[in-house]
DNA sequence: ACGCTTATTATACGCTCGAATAATTCGCGC
DNA sequence: GCGCGAATTATTCGAGCGTATAATAAGCGT
């Protein structure tokens, strides 16, 4: 009758572990594979540890939906901040969304998982509601920063139409270009995102794509 | 111990009432509420039935999101034919992705329900692709006879590049306008998807956003 | 080095799921 | 109008789910 040995970790890393099995879970075999049993296992733990540390299932597929979404930006955010341009800085953006580790089958496979939650959960709405606002607003801040950078006045109603108008169509081409990823090479799918986010903002051939310092 | 009475269904109808049903549980309580029971009790039977028409519950599954694909795709091409001009079915093929009934809670509830599976299920998979790929096809034809129509010469290649655009732009604009449904008015994006098409295909501002006859 | 707190395991419970099987009713061909 | 095949119902089964509870081992303060 012995009992397994167990490490006793502290909350933030137990809590981060179970969190990462989770999304191994739902990465591998879905929203449906991912059961507490599975996860625990995965996390090496037993069962009913997950609800020593949330309240409920739920609640840690929730925190799972919020560090997935928090990634994705983090992500492109931390690009774009490199850039010693606005300009440089809006390229660098819309590069980093539509190429690894954002454009992934990985993260594809969770956002979508979570994304039909959306519909029917209101606490998953309201995740991705604010995550939806700040990628939104950081977009929006990039594009005005790059027209004043280019002397080029714009109205802010006019900038926000600019930033739902990219928004799309980086979530469009990274959607699709990880959904088909076999059908798009890697630089071909970013070349096309700035292409296109050049004429979607009125600019010069090139003003974007070109190489520059 | 009376049974219940019934009635005897072709197998057209059987299976295309099963299906609504399908569709019915998966909008209104996600694909975890579609249970073989409640689409039974759903459709009007029970749940045995089910199996007499399809395999399982998910060859079901797949039937279900076939229909819903193949709706998104005939609705937009069905508005796009009703134009004169090539212009004009450009422009309502654009208006028709982003307007009722296929910018709706509803249908973005199923999108959303299926997509998830296909990172997990090839057969899935294979049903997405097929339906990717006509609709670039349907939208690639309208932006040929587009460009033949106003004398603008154009390499297939390039128009490809548009192609893939234009669809990353209003699969986008189509998700997050319904997403976030109480954010934009019908109208509003409707607009911001002719003058972002507008100025994807580097055209004059107006030319597909005015009313024309 | 011991005892106390608590993180963790182990086990059990009630429920619902998809599937299989057997019983029954329908309605068409004759 | 009757019988027969098949569509449909009713019932059962085993598995797996999320959760609750009790037993136990770990490791820190002292």
């Amino acid at each position: 009758m012995n009992r397994r040995t167990y490490h006793r970790a502290s909350e933030a890393e137990r809590r981060e572990d179970l969190i990462a099995a989770t999304l191994d879970c739902i990465a591998e075999s879905g929203i449906q594979g991912a059961t507490v049993r599975q996860i625990a296992m995965r996390a090496g733990v037993t069962g009913g540890l997950i609800r020593h540390y949330f309240s409920g299932k739920d609640q840690m597929l929730q925190a799972a939906y919020r560090k997935v979404m928090a990634g994705m930006t983090e992500t492109a955010v931390a690009a774009a901040i490199e850039g010693e341009t606005a300009r440089s800085r809006l390229r660098r953006f819309i590069v980093a969304n539509v190429t690894p580790p954002v454009t992934d089958p990985r993260t594809l496979s969770l956002w979508a998982a979570f994304i039909s939650h959306i519909q029917t959960d209101q606490s998953f709405a309201a995740i991705h509601r604010e995550n939806y606002l700040s990628f939104l607003e950081a977009l929006e801040t990039l594009l005005s920063a790059f027209f004043v950078e280019e002397r080029r006045a714009l109205s802010p109603a006019q900038c926000r139409t600019y930033a739902i108008g990219v928004n799309a169509l980086v979530d469009g081409l990274w959607l699709e270009g990880t959904l088909a990823a076999d059908t798009f090479a890697e630089h071909e799918l970013a070349e096309n995102a700035l292409i296109s986010v050049e004429a979607l903002l009125r600019l010069q051939p090139g003003e974007l794509t070109a190489e520059q310092r």
